[in-house]
DNA sequence: TTTGACCTTTGACCTAACTCCAAGGTTTAT
DNA sequence: ATAAACCTTGGAGTTAGGTCAAAGGTCAAA
C-alpha cells in the first residue's frame, strides 16, 4: 500500500500525474485512508506499470484507456482486436515518418543548392527559393 | 491592394489566421483604410507566401520569423547563417524520424508475436508483454 | 432602405498531457 | 511542540497554431 508520494517516486513520475491519471479514468486507487488520502494497491502499482510501458511505446492516453479496459476483462476480446489496435498504430507512426521523411529530405534539397559560404546571403538560393516557389 | 478576406481567400487561409500572424508579427498590413479596416500589398501578400511556403517545409512561426529577419536584410547575414538554419530544421526532423522508427519497430515486434486470431485474448502476448516487462 | 456579406476588437476555446499554485489539513521527525 | 514534508481540492497555466463567438461598424446590391 502506497501513498500518492510513494507510487510516484517508485515510478518516476510525479503525484500530479497521477492524479491526473485519475481524473481521466486511467488508474484509480483501491482506496482512501480515513483522512482521505489515496491509498494505492499493488494491482494499481502493476496498472502504473501497464500505463507507462504503453505510453513508453507511443500510445496516447486515450489508446491507453482502451488497452485496459481490453486488459480488465480479457476474456471479451480477440487477439484480433488487440493486434489490430497495435498494427494501426505502427501504421499511423508509419504515416508520419514518411510525412517528416519527404519534409525532410526537402529541407536537404534546399540546404544542398545553398554554398553556406561566408558571404552576404544577398544571392542567397535558400531565401530565392521561399520567396518565389 | 486586399482586404483580409480577399487575401486570405486567395491563399486559402482563413482571415483570423492572417490576424493571427499580424498578432505574432509575421505579417503586419501595409495600411489601414480610413475606416479601420486592413489594406495588405502586393508585398504583403508575397510575404504571407514566403511565410506558407517556409510552414510547408516544416518551419514553426518561430522559425520563420527568423528567416523574415534574414529576408527582411539579407545582406548583414551570411549564407552561412541560412544554411545552418536549414540543417539545423533537417537535423531535428532526422531525430525525431528516428524517433517514431524504433518506436514503430517496437510496436511492429509487438505485433507480429500476437496470434492475431479470433479466439480470447486472454493468453495475448500483447496484453502479457505490456503487464509485465 | 434594408438585407447580407464584409470588417473591427476582445477574449475564450481547442488538443495533449501534464504542471503548478493557493489555501488548508495531516503526519513525521526532532 | 513545532517545523518540515506530506496530503487534499479546485482551478489556472503551459505549448503551438490557430479557430470561433459576440457585439458592433461598414459597404454593395436590389
Ligand atoms: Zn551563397
Ligand atoms: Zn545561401
Ligand atoms: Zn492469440
Ligand atoms: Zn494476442
Amino acid at each position: 500500500m502506497y501513498k500518492i508520494g510513494e507510487l510516484a517516486a517508485a515510478c518516476k513520475v510525479k503525484p500530479d500525474t497521477l492524479r491526473f491519471y485519475e481524473k481521466n479514468g486511467l488508474l484509480n486507487p483501491a482506496n482512501r485512508s480515513d483522512k482521505g488520502y489515496r491509498i494505492y494497491s499493488d494491482d494499481d502499482a502493476q496498472q502504473l506499470r501497464f500505463i507507462l510501458r504503453a505510453k513508453a511505446m507511443g500510445f496516447s492516453l486515450s489508446d491507453i484507456r482502451e488497452l485496459l479496459n481490453i486488459e480488465a476483462s480479457r476474456s471479451d476480446w480477440a487477439c484480433a482486436d488487440v493486434k489490430g489496435m497495435v498494427e494501426a498504430k505502427a501504421l499511423e507512426l508509419q504515416t508520419k515518418i514518411d510525412e517528416m521523411t519527404r519534409l525532410r529530405d526537402s529541407l536537404q534539397e534546399l540546404a544542398d543548392a545553398c554554398c553556406g559560404g561566408p558571404e552576404s546571403a544577398i544571392h542567397c538560393s535558400i531565401l530565392d527559393t521561399l520567396e518565389t516557389k
